[in-house]
DNA sequence: TCAATCACG
DNA sequence: ACGTACGTGATTGAG
């Protein structure tokens, strides 16, 4: 017979601190659970016990505590997001059939100690699985403890003890009285630390004989005042040192065999809690999950957890019939599957893809792409499993239909995909619908896959001799700089590694160093521009860094990137953002250089093919213009419906000058401001943005405010109600959740009061521009189907078109660019046309 | 694999 | 007392 035995409490507190903070997407913390089970699976693979128990504190908190916890404005000396982990740790953990033991009024360790040495008199053995030193007085020959550690596990036995602490483990008793422990209130003798006492117990054993024989012991004169001194103290540290072995807990081994337990139950606590990845190492990812009541704080005596129902959105409206006569399609390495109903259908994949019936794919950008390559038509998609998956979810970093039937309850089966995917798709089609984003996936993102693979297979062709010769001028200008910079400091060194140049810059030139990072000095350019006069390595340095930058991630980077046809062909990625944008990669597009002149010139080598142009537009303002329209701001709206220059006019307004004074400072000034206010703005941050104290940072923003108070009842209407809800929304009803403005500690809540205020205005600009693209590409398509949109940058879209059509190309882009939607401003976008990228900006 | 840095909207 | 503007991706150095 082997028992396990875990020090529930002390293994929560280190998956806790070791690994970083999870949430589920209502914000439940899940990080110690987690942790806990993966270190459970691994005890349980590698000890195979017959029997497990899991002990847990079940104290009131101490005076001590309280103290302590008032003071930090928290409650009982444990983090709000852990503590809330403590109950669904019990909860799962009965689910999965293993034994809970608990007692009021004895630490966890007096119900281990109980229960290893009841482990060992009916003659079983006994591992202790802990975090903390403790139970190390537990250990026997039968009696070992496993000590949780980041890498592996220490295992500790009564040899282990000896070699590491020279005492037996019944002595680390009489150390522990002598040197005491702060974090059980034990005081034992004041002045003596780990060191004393140990040999102290090493050469005579006991606490007892040390006092019995306080002349004879051999002890340097100021260890032997500290004995004297302390001696009630340690009489009384070696009472409360010694774990109980007697605690009221069933003796009885049977009531440790592990139970059947409620596989259902788990698997729904799992579900709820989004911990896949601990799910399948359970097996019970092929079990059906029960719905579940997470049990929490608040409803640890059986109530609804506020919580889960503050983020659970009520349904909207009457759920229409589900359309059980669309096709579920699937593209599984390279072949086409089709299923009706679940069941697999024959079928001649040209000709279904190209027939109208209605079809529910897995992933339509791959599956439009897979047509475009084999010269393929595709109609009538409806439904798309990944698509929707994101926008339930754009959390989430795994829409795989595996991943998706673990979080929305089906059973996963490769066998019967079309089953699994049937059930899946019905789940996700009901719950858009209680989102209220059914329109957003059948409107814009099912649509904008058909487009954004029509781009990536097209490209944009590169010149590559211009390109390469931009990096060959290069080169020899960065060994210039860097031989300066070696001279400067007096040596070679690495000026890539921000490590080695702040010993440089910090240490060996004395400049001052500003803030500092996890890991040394920062050595950031913010930083670096702070002492740009104090030092001529500085502006090197700058120079260094721009043109490395440049080569490395722009010449090296796009030459690695290009495809063989000449053209790049990146990736764009539909379901990456938490605000609905899409990304770009392989190479990443939407950040080549445009900011500084040398830069520019990337813009230079993204050309039109023989001859063709590149037409180009851009909106103007679109997040201004969506803030605008979302918060009714009627200043706002004037200023953009009048024409005005929105930085202009906001110096004007807030300053109470007429625009024309505004001098070209205060137009950046409140430049600064007006992107501050669309990331949800501190007065620190723009002082250090533009700037000014933060005094002054304060009134700008405060004028701003109380001059566009529109925008000023929006903010606070869009935090209170992501608080309240749980999650932002767009113009369109896509939607955000938000675990961070639920959070207990205030810097991450108020990270997530800004994420409250920007999504909604960044989310609304990438409908909008999705739409638009929708519009530009069926327009092009029937009207001009020689050009073809290419490229997306976020709010500016790029068409190649034949030279004789390019200026109609860029009529049509600006035309369905300023009219993808209504708002109550309007919406601008100006086109131009050129050879290259660079031209047509 | 992560942190630091910097390119873009 | 403390930390500090939203959203991305690529590269490098260091553990």
């Amino acid at each position: 017979m082997k028992l396990l035995v875990i020090d529930g409490n002390s293994i929560m507190n280190r998956a806790f601190y070791g690994i970083r903070l999870l949430t589920n997407k209502k914000g439940m913390p899940t990080n110690a659970l987690t942790g806990f089970l993966n270190i459970l699976l691994k005890l349980l693979k590698e000890e195979c016990p017959d029997r497990i128990a899991v002990a847990f504190d079940l104290h009131a908190p101490t005076f001590r505590h309280k103290m302590f916890d008032e003071y930090k404005g928290t409650r009982h000396g444990m983090p709000d997001e852990l503590r809330a982990q403590m109950p669904v740790i019990k909860q799962l953990l009965t689910a999965l059939g293993i034994t809970i033991v608990e007692k009021e009024g004895f630490e966890a360790d007096d119900i281990i100690g109980t229960l290893s040495h009841a482990a060992e008199l009916s003659g079983g053995e006994c591992v202790i699985s802990t975090g903390d030193r403790d139970s190390f007085q537990l250990i026997t020959n039968k009696v070992t403890v496993r000590l949780a550690a980041n890498k592996e596990d220490v295992i500790y036995t009564p040899a282990k003890i000896g070699e590491v602490y020279g005492v037996t483990p019944r002595e680390m008793i009489e150390v522990k009285a002598l040197m005491g422990d702060s974090s059980d209130n034990i005081p034992g003798v004041p002045g003596v630390g780990e060191k004393t006492a140990l040999g102290l117990i090493q050469k005579y054993h006991s606490v007892e004989y040390i006092y019995n024989n306080l002349d004879t012991v051999e002890v340097t004169k100021s260890v032997r005042a500290k004995l004297e001194n302390g001696r009630e103290s340690a009489e009384m540290s070696r009472k409360l040192a010694e774990i109980v072995l007697d605690a009221p807990v069933p003796l009885d081994m049977s009531s440790y065999e592990r139970g059947a337990g409620d596989p259902a139950e788990a698997a729904g606590i799992l579900t709820e809690m989004e911990m896949f990845g601990v799910m399948k190492k359970l097996g019970l990812d092929k079990t059906a999950p029960a719905k579940v009541t997470i049990r929490t704080e608040a409803n640890a005596s059986g109530e609804t957890s506020e919580a889960a129902d503050a983020a659970e959105p009520a349904p909207t409206k009457d759920i229409p019939e589900f359309d059980p006569a669309a096709y579920e399609v699937a593209l599984t390495d390279g072949e086409i599957r089709v299923y009706l109903d679940g069941k697999p259908q024959e079928s001649n994949p040209a000709e279904f893809l190209k027939s109208g019936k209605p079809k529910r794919t897995v992933d339509a950008k791959a599956l439009y792409a897979y047509c475009i390559e084999k010269g393929l038509e595709l109609n009538n998609v409806v439904f798309d499993t990944t698509l929707a998956g994101y926008l339930l979810n754009v959390n989430s970093n795994d829409y795989s239909p595996e991943r998706l039937c673990a979080e929305y309850g089906v059973v996963y089966s490769e066998d019967r995909l079309g089953e699994s995917l049937f059930l899946l798709n019905k789940a996700l089609w009901e719950k858009l619908h209680e989102l209220g984003m059914y329109n957003v996936l059948t409107e814009i993102e099912i649509p904008l896959a058909e487009v954004l693979s029509s781009m990536e297979h097209e490209g944009i062709q590169m010149d590559m001799t211009a390109l390469h010769q931009f990096g060959e001028e290069l080169l020899p200008e960065i060994e210039q700089v860097e031989q300066d910079i070696y001279r400067v400091a007096g040596h070679e060194f690495n000026i890539g590694s921000p490590k080695q140049l702040g010993v440089v810059l910090f240490e060996e030139l004395g400049l001052p160093a500003g803030k500092k990072t996890k890991t040394g000095y920062s050595t950031d350019a913010d930083t670096l521009e702070g002492l740009r006069d104090k030092h001529e390595i500085i502006p090197m340095i700058f120079s260094y860094r721009t043109m490395t930058k440049l080569y490395n991630t722009y010449v090296k980077g796009l030459e690695a990137a290009v495809s063989s046809d000449g053209r790049m062909h990146t990736t764009f990625k539909q379901t990456e953002t938490r605000t609905g944008r899409i990304s770009s990669a392989e190479p990443n597009i939407q950040n080549i250089p445009v900011r500084t002149e040398l830069g520019k010139n990337f813009r230079k080598f993204f050309t039109a093919g023989e001859g063709k142009l590149l037409a180009d537009a851009d909106y103007s303002q679109i997040e201004l213009r969506v803030l605008a329209h979302l918060s009714g701001d009627e200043a706002m709206i004037k200023t953009f419906c009048e024409g005005g220059d929105i930085h202009t006019e906001t110096a004007a307004s807030v300053l109470g000058l007429p625009p024309e004074w505004i001098t070209p400072e205060q137009r950046r000034s409140a430049k600064a401001v007006n992107f501050g206010i669309v990331y949800g703005i501190g007065a620190f941050s723009l002082a250090k943005d533009i700037n000014v104290s933060v005094g002054e940072a304060k009134r700008y923003i405060d004028d701003y405010l109380s001059h566009y108070s529109g925008v000023k009842n929006y903010m606070a209407r869009v935090t209170e109600s992501a608080e309240k809800d749980g999650w932002a929304v767009t113009m369109f009803g896509r939607r955000r959740f938000i675990p961070e403005i639920l959070s207990s500690n205030k810097t991450v809540k108020a990270l997530g009061k800004r994420i409250a205020m920007n999504t909604p205005i960044q989310g609304t600009a990438a409908d909008i521009i999705k739409i638009a693209m929708v519009r530009v590409f069926r327009r092009l398509k029937a009207e001009l189907p020689e050009a073809k949109l290419i490229l997306q940058v976020h709010d500016e879209l790029i068409v190649e078109a034949p030279e004789d059509k390019a200026a109609q190309a860029a009529k049509i882009l600006a035309e369905e660019m300023q009219s993808a939607v209504k708002l109550s401003v309007p919406l601008t976008a100006d086109a131009k046309e050129g050879k290259s990228w660079y031209d047509a900006h």
